[in-house]
DNA sequence: TTCGTTTCGAAACCATTGGTTCCGTTTTCT
DNA sequence: AGAAAACGGAACCAATGGTTTCGAAACGAA
């Protein structure tokens, strides 16, 4: 129950290597687009023997993601404070600013390679997308029962116009400003419509 | 001036092949993810040999992009009637409506790969996405002219968030329902925030 | 009709890559 | 000490994108 206690004989997997796959996978998707790695330069990278990797991944594509979410920024801190409405915003803003560097094309990669690779897009999912979408309907409650946005907002149609923008620019290799996600969400917030 | 009149000696490029291969194209890409059609199935569907493929084009890619191109329902067929707000959301809608069927999945696929061709991307953007925009932005000023949008919108914001949601969909593999567009299009128009 | 030019299909061919396997060596637990 | 497991190195395999060669076929011009 503890934890997994039992000591396997024989020589232990070597943390040192695991590291420095992990590693190596995340230095080689900033410095070469994900098309152009091959699994004998990610070897080589990480000072390894191709026969290490794949016995702890099975695949290329598993130890690049692993790799990317590792040295990803997960610290989705949400402040919580006491304004929902900010925190929503502070929450898009947040998102669209972190996509705004590289890792945003990384991520774009990763999601196109996902369309060939489906349990790479299945991770994908559940590791980043999902998560993410789940504390942003949080968060749109609490504005909505705040009083904060309308009352009748489909909440789920809501996240896809959060986001959508952000697909939209990163899948099509357009430019993400610095600014683009206080604009996308204020104009949201505010509609296409001429205000009453 | 009028065409190009010089015909060169020597056996004619085969038109009936041309076109075989194109359909060779549409058809594998309506059975087969993208990622699964080698040149050599292409080659062996337009009953062609590989050499005839790589004379006429660069890459396997160029053909698909083409043969997708070719079977593609090009017909934006802008109404224009005298209510521009209508003839927008008309606009939209077409555009979700044609991208829930297996022409929807294929486009993903493409923009995914475009990920890897930067010159496929390019084509893309040039033959389908720029000229949709530029569409969609000249209805948005037409409504906006007509009084039926805020006047100060920014036009290409817009169309991001007009389209954005359609992105985030298909790209994360997410069922595109028929209703959507009018969805996204209401819900938009109106805004998130609170009615006054 | 005949010749030059160009295309066509068939097949051989090449380089690269993802992934596997074998082997001898090293590390750790019992 | 000995068993078990992991390690690096390298050979190895199958598939693929793309090129090339070669003889046959098609067409215009003379």
């Amino acid at each position: 129950m503890t934890e997994e206690q039992t000591r396997n004989p024989g020589r232990p997997p070597s943390e040192a290597a695991r590291q420095a796959i992990l590693a190596a996978a995340n230095d080689l998707l900033h410095q070469t687009p994900l098309a152009n790695i091959t699994s004998s330069a990610l070897a080589k990278q990480a000072g390894v023997s191709k026969a290490t990797l794949y016995r702890w991944w099975p695949s290329k594509e598993a130890i690049l993601l692993e790799g990317y979410f590792e040295g990803l920024n997960t610290a989705c801190n949400a402040p919580e404070t006491e304004d929902a409405y900010a925190d929503l915003r502070e929450h898009i803003c947040q998102a669209y600013t972190a996509m705004a560097g590289p890792d945003g094309l990384i991520f774009a990669a990763l999601v196109a390679d996902g369309h060939a690779h489906p349990e790479m897009r299945k991770a994908l999912d559940d590791e980043l997308n999902s998560p993410r979408c789940k504390d942003t309907e949080h968060l749109l409650k609490r504005a909505m029962d705040a009083g904060q946005l309308r009352a009748d907002l489909d909440v789920e149609l809501a996240v896809d116009h959060l986001y959508g923008p952000l697909f939209s620019r990163l899948m099509t290799g357009q430019k993400i400003d610095e600014n683009l996600g206080p604009r996308v969400f204020d104009l949201l917030i505010a509609g296409l419509g001429k205000p009453a």
